[in-house]
DNA sequence: GCATTCATTCATTCATTAGAA
DNA sequence: TCTAATGAATGAATGAATGCT
């Protein structure tokens, strides 16, 4: 072990003194978190409130790749997964416990996003803020903590698959044309054998993806910032 | 069970035998020392499917069958485990080292599959890059170093055994249906006896195999499951 | 000690809902 | 009706427990 490892250091990785937090992040403010006092500032998030301002409303940019705060974001998804695993916590986990700060639970399927910043930037600096709370509480508390909570039984239509052989279809239709018109759709649908509304889902799927595809942040396979502990897990 | 011998050729994949038992030639260090081109690691892993974008095939293809690439995977496999062997570690002592090298240990079974190619080209390609890097520095460490840690105890259900009269029958479901219903699991488990979620989960396991077996690198054999009846039990 | 089967955690795809336009 | 935010269901990656040889 003495190889790589940082050896057992008195600290594995210790926390970044304040480097959290960071207030709600941009627009939105969708959610009141409880007490907004508990973050600390985050210096390094000054003025990219400021920043986002400028483009009012940007229809479709985050700010630019590679900025400081897109930095800042990723540091904080590889920060968040280590010790969210050195809490003891799955994504499941985190996010049924996000209830406590944030009011509601979210699913394994958002941390997973999160972590890997499959998300647009405003979305996920949102997270941010709430899961930066819910860290730092959950430091404190030290351990996992369970709560269980309702249920929710809704229909849910059952979910379809669609062949590989469909899908290819979607996708060389898509590569002409991301966004084919309610005629178009039908079409489609009908030469695959699939539902209207399945084809017309895809292609909003598909757009989705596109998007996050080209602003990305890209999902470095391993991260080589502090050399992970081995004791984990 | 006679998945592999099947009476079939005496051993799936070849190794030269020569080196397992004959120590004396090992001793030589014989072992061409690794090519480069194994040791680099392949393109970011999550870019992987954007690049088959473009190609006419199938977007969820492995390449080839029998490409260079699935070639050279398999010459790493078969040449890994001998080196490994070499140095003395079990697929157990190699999977709680590469905490050292890569972050986090993995599991005797997850070095056992990749050493019999049990695993989607993709995952394989991963796990090729972490070993080689181990590998690498293990020779040049030259000895077995030990590290022990792991807590984490998690509730686990108990590992249910699932009777060979059910394992029929649970496949002849499989091979009219691979993918049931909830409903139709429900009566599958009643008239089983089991845990719905153990046939749920039955199915997906069954799905995974299937999946592998197909894309599997090693399409030598298919194991006779459809055979009534086998020796055991 | 290695291989396979049941089981869990993480990642991606289809689906839904709220809000904008 | 589209986009954006999210989630359930499903697939992929892994592991613990068990079975073999």
């Amino acid at each position: 072990m003495s190889i790589l490892s940082g050896g057992l250091g008195p600290c594995l990785y210790k926390f970044p003194e304040h480097s959290l937090g960071g207030s709600s992040c941009a627009l939105g403010h969708s959610f009141p978190p409880l007490p907004q006092a508990v973050l600390s500032e985050e210096p390094a998030l000054g003025d990219f409130k400021q920043e986002l301002r400028r483009k009012s409303r940007p229809p479709e940019d985050p700010p630019d790749m590679d900025s400081p705060q897109i930095r800042e974001l990723e540091k904080f998804a590889n920060d968040f997964k280590l010790r969210r695993i050195k809490l003891g916590y799955t994504q499941t986990n985190v996010g049924e416990a996000l209830a406590a700060v944030h009011g509601s639970e979210f699913s394994q399927t958002t941390i997973c996003r999160f972590e890997n910043l499959q998300l647009s930037f405003k979305n996920a600096c949102k997270l941010k803020s709430i899961l930066a709370k819910w860290l730092e509480e959950a430091e404190q508390a030290g351990a996992l903590f369970n709560e269980r909570i309702g249920i929710n039984e809704r229909k849910r239509k059952r979910r379809t698959t669609i062949s590989l052989g469909a899908k290819e279809a979607l996708e060389r239709n898509f590569m002409e044309k991301s966004k084919p018109s309610s005629q178009e759709i039908v079409r489609m649908a009908e030469g695959l054998h699939l539902e209207k509304e399945v084809v017309r889902v895809w292609f909003c799927n598909r757009r989705q993806r596109e998007k996050r595809v080209k602003t990305s942040l890209h999902h470095s396979s391993f991260h080589s910032l502090a050399k992970e502990s081995p004791t984990c897990r």
